[in-house]
DNA sequence: TTTATTTGTAACTATAATGGTTACAAAAGG
DNA sequence: CCTTTTGTAACCATTATAGTTACAAATAAA
């Protein structure tokens, strides 16, 4: 199971599109909507802007989107929030003298592999645009 | 992330698909293939048994599959291996006097609902025959 | 040029989950 | 009966997460 960071990341990109016409944002304002503090808000601005999604400027703040909504994709930000994009973790130090000790890192890896694969891929076919139409 | 409680429990049942014409297999046999102790196997064996996957009886250990490892699926394995299925956690106590915040869980949940259901639909179409072919 | 504001980041904390381990009662084959 | 093995409870160490405080650096604007 992954952490939040998807969700926050969600939250603060659907704030900023909904608000960006109208003004800059600060992560203090999006804290509010989100009932958190604003570092933590900060900690994933700082992700987002990396990964080139969001447009910041101190004293300023939060000043847009760096792509159109419909131009993000809910793989773009996943890949932007999480740390560990692997959805399952394979336990490592197996018996090399045994058939399936040998090989099942192997086997494990590629079959994983393969279901990330297409699970990014129903991920890149949403963006935020489909999500923010339920705010407006 | 998901534990390697899915890739523990691969492991445990390609053992005993491979072994289990020849003899019962006990927890200690599976542990020294994985390199771990026979406490955890029998922990996870627990729940693939009570899944349905596999047979076991004190004194002799598994016995066997409870089905062919054709009519064993990745989902299967998955639900019985983890107690938390969902892919992504939703942050709660949003501020409810926000357009997003009101909304976020229930639009996060949809949205996640339906990815999970793809990604399960990738899981039931591998079985542990496709993954034991490795092994042999 | 100065000032006020905000980002960006480091450092620390509490809590929860994971993987690992020991221990032992209960079941059951032989 | 006796021996073996499951099934489970109770710990422990480690790690990740979410939350928080604090502050230097950047910068828009007066």
């Amino acid at each position: 199971m992954y952490s939040t960071k998807l969700s926050v990341s969600i939250h603060i990109l659907s704030v900023i599109a909904l608000v960006e016409e109208v003004q800059p944002v600060t992560s203090e304002y999006i804290a509010i909507s989100i009932n958190t503090n604003p570092a933590l808000v900060r900690r994933l601005m700082s992700r987002l802007k990396k990964a080139k999604l969001i447009k910041t400027s101190t004293k300023l703040g939060v000043t847009g989107l760096a792509r159109s909504a419909e131009n993000i994709s809910l793989l773009d930000i996943f890949l932007a929030a999480e740390d560990n994009r692997e959805m399952f973790s394979i336990h490592g130090n197996s018996n090399p003298n045994c058939p399936v000790g040998a090989k099942i890192e192997g086997t494990l890896k590629s079959l994983y592999d393969n279901i990330q694969t297409t699970t990014e891929e129903t991920l890149s076919a949403i963006t935020l645009a489909d999500i923010i139409k339920d705010f407006i």
